[in-house]
DNA sequence: CTTGGCACTCGGATGCGCTGAGTGCCAGGG
DNA sequence: CCCTGGCACTCAGCGCATCCGAGTGCCAAG
């Protein structure tokens, strides 16, 4: 059905319109590649394209622009992964180098992204149920408030007030911080926060109220989504190339990526760091996104995924690009992370 | 020169405009106020106030818009900042009682702010300078690595890994850390530095090499201005409504307000909680913004202010509502602070 | 000083015809 | 059987002329 030519044809489709962002003739698409065909031939594989539904026209008499069933068929059989200029290696190694701190490390990262593809970029910080614990500090404000520190293995900080219901003498405090490091550290969040909840009974019972807020301090923190899945977004200056028609098409748009809620679910499941996962157009399920592509891989020290990075775009983009981009950030990112 | 009818009518021209976004003509504006006299005799108002410099007509035959002159006049003569609903006041109520932490205090600020105003929302994180130590803790993450964190009154934790030489024993860093803490805590931040500038000095020579670091990585976090001064944005969907033009309006406004060097000279010195700043148009040193207009305030623990928050909005605002905003979250957001 | 009246301006909306890139189809040739 | 040049047809976008009405400035009368 689809001859090599039909797929070259199918090609050159995309890559022009990508370009270009017209609709694309096959006149001029004849011009522009060295098909070694003529126009009406090529027009006779554009006819079939669109039977078969892989481009289509805005409207009669107008050129050809690649449906969202297109790009899938570009994006899975048409390209490779395109590698970056080492100019570009360089600045992403450089740019990264200098990061102090995972909170540094994160926003280095989406700037990085958003400036190499120009697209918007979306990092997620590294999820705290995959990191373990690192070390667990207790310390005193006021007489009735202590702050909860939690450090875990990718850098990340957690911090909590604890209100206790009376003050804690140093030396108990010094055996809870002592115990809760113990059966924490090394510990996933997850198992930490269940090994830690049966702390409280080893302790002399007037002291236990106390023991219990920590722990279920320590608890909430770990557990709390909300708070322990953030995400940063940058690049937002790009969206202004995007649309030309926005009250109808950025307006939500915008709205959609002030959710972080609906970041993290497009930036979906972690994925290992050598696959990029693509999804275009109305394979991302968020409605107001339908407009849009999605371009992500997972990162992490190790080969294990913490986190997810990537970018969106308009479907009409630069894939190869795009994924090149989002592939050499998370390497550079998990690399900087396991030296940390 | 200007009498109270004129003032009248400047004030009834700003208020049409910023609903209409239309330049307004005479006659309408006799038909929508109580003005009390014929649109002739606005007309020679208008004319006296366009001599003036205060309004000014886009092109001949049309009506008039104010010039930043006469959004200025307005602001400080013809304005009081209008009292929020009490629906408003619970809204924010409510909305920040519910923070963890001061991460989540400054976004939910931004949120609301946004939300409130329709506008961009910025928020300065509370600058460190200006608060002091509460605690500092130090981490062996590995034989050549430590984390040193510190707390500050702010309950904002700073953090650093530190290299070190050689292994860190358990006394000494236990050492350290009491002597870093009598030198530091309740101090102010550049004080503190100070203060333990000298500490690697009461140390014995084999030790010195390795306090000396973490003495300067302390000085490095709390001076460092770019970790030091961040801030957090929101409401960029907002931006939307901004602008009709939007390829030479909107796209420099987006990328300054992504350099958060730009945005923290945008909310300029902090101000008492109690006096709210308005810049208009080409009162804001940015020349990309020379649209916008900027509302801000200081806001932090007690009278004195912390930091800022504030929103940038078209010139065409609602000054009114928007300081009101302004200045109830700085309001709620510092008795929050003060109680954390 | 205010007001109704009047002539004038001009940006924006509406309508119309032309143009050219693009298409589908067909008949002839390798 | 597939490719190709040719041809008739379509239609979005443009340039241009026209019209409309909100808005203005000015003036003479109250």
């Amino acid at each position: 059905m689809l001859d090599d030519r039909k797929l070259d044809v199918l090609r050159a489709i995309v890559e022009d319109y990508v370009n270009t962002q017209e609709p694309v003739g096959s006149k001029t698409l004849v011009e522009r590649h060295r098909l070694g065909v003529s126009s009406a031939t090529v027009r006779n594989d554009m006819a079939a394209l669109e039977e078969d539904g892989y481009i289509a026209q805005p409207h009669t008499s107008a050129g050809r622009i690649p449906t969202d069933k297109g790009y899938r068929l570009f994006v899975d059989n048409l390209t490779r992964i395109k590698p970056l200029s080492g100019a570009e290696k360089r600045a992403i190694a450089t740019f990264l180098e200098g990061a102090v701190g995972l909170d540094d490390v994160v926003h280095r990262s989406v700037r990085l992204l958003a400036q190499l593809t120009r697209q918007i970029a979306i990092v997620q910080y590294p999820t705290l149920a995959r990191s373990t614990v690192r070390h667990v500090e207790i310390v005193t404000l006021t007489d009735r408030r202590v702050l909860l520190v939690i450090i875990t293995s990718a850098g990340r900080v957690e911090q909590r007030v604890v209100e206790i219901s009376g003050p804690l003498p140093e030396e108990l405090l010094a055996d809870v911080r002592a115990r809760l490091n113990t059966s924490a550290v090394g510990q996933r969040l997850a198992d930490a926060a269940n090994r830690v909840s049966v702390l409280p009974e080893s302790f002399h019972v007037d002291d236990r109220p106390v023991v219990t807020s920590l722990v279920a301090a320590f608890a909430e923190a770990v557990a709390d989504e909300h708070v322990g899945e953030r995400v940063a977004i940058g690049g937002t200056a790009n969206l202004v190339r995007f649309g030309e028609d926005f009250e109808s098409s950025m307006r939500p748009l915008l709205e959609a990526l002030e959710e972080h809620v609906v970041l993290l679910r497009l930036l979906g499941e972690a994925t290992s760091p050598s696959t990029v996962t693509v999804r275009i157009g109305h394979e991302v399920d968020h409605e107001s996104l339908a407009a849009a592509s999605v371009v992500t891989t997972g990162y992490g020290p190790g080969e294990e995924a913490l986190a997810t990075l990537g970018i969106v775009g308009p479907i009409r983009m630069d894939y190869p690009g795009s994924m090149a981009a989002v592939h050499a950030v998370a390497r550079y990112v998990s690399r900087i992370l396991s030296d940390a």
